[in-house]
DNA sequence: CGCGTACTTTACGTTTACGTAAACCTCCCC
DNA sequence: GGGGAGGTTTACGTAAACGTAAAGTACGCG
């Protein structure tokens, strides 16, 4: 038998409301079974919410994180359809490093901000490594 | 004499319209000076909107790319400012570490599709080359 | 049987990030 | 001096991603 959760359950998996997961399948995004009017969670729609979640860490839309998982787990039959796929899958794919370069750029420029106030920090506190009492 | 530019002449630059350009200001994210009632942009402006942008890629919303760019032009003056700020820049550093792991999973995942569509691709073309003609 | 708990549908409200339209300056040029 | 071209304010409209409230259903329990 395989596992399956109820709609507050996944909710609370994933620090989401239940109106949340309702709206992801209002979106097409999830697709659960129904036991009379419940809602029954599968592992894929666990999955699929993890990949959701992860997609909005990444700033897409819910229209292209659907886009997304379409994509993986379609499988083209024809030839053209093949290497249309691919096409997309590689300006998916250069879109994202793009936004790796500018995750690095961001890092490197916090990171240079840090240690300026780090240094900044040895300057004023200097001999006074306390709270100024005692 | 410092360069400066007009609101039209930006936007064209950073493929936005007027209209977004105005919407920042109004956010507090620029601040152009005035020539009459024109708005007449310099460096500043056009290195603040290119921060936009990439917060913009990285999928921050306009607050909060405020926020981050208040940080880099702050200086705090106390020793307790200093710290606070520093455990501010620490998080928002480790955010995107996160985002950072989350493009490095799905750029792993989405070359594992490619491939696996190279292999189908290799398969079903085989002995076909070209695209038929000929 | 009444109560609580969990879930359901329906529907209007809200925030963010602009789009779009209207109506008004203002300078430059023929 | 009548247009444009480019800019301005004001204001209503809109799409996305939910929040929130209302009203009903279904089940287990003392």
């Amino acid at each position: 038998m395989t596992e399956s959760y109820g709609i507050a359950e996944l909710a609370r998996e994933f620090d989401i409301t239940t109106r949340t997961v309702r709206f992801y399948e209002d979106k097409g995004l999830l697709s659960p079974e129904r036991d009379g009017q419940r809602r029954i969670y599968g592992p894929r729609d666990r999955v699929r919410l993890k990949l959701i979640m992860r997609g909005k860490r990444l700033g897409l839309s819910l229209e292209e994180i659907g886009e997304l998982m379409d994509l993986y787990d379609a499988d083209p039959s024809e030839v053209t359809q093949l290497t249309q796929f691919i096409d997309v899958i590689r300006a998916r794919k250069s879109a994202l490093e793009v936004q790796k370069q500018d995750i690095e750029d961001s890092l490197a420029e916090m990171t240079r901000i840090e240690k300026q106030c780090a240094g900044l920090l040895q300057q004023k506190q200097g001999r006074t490594p306390a709270v100024s009492e005692e």
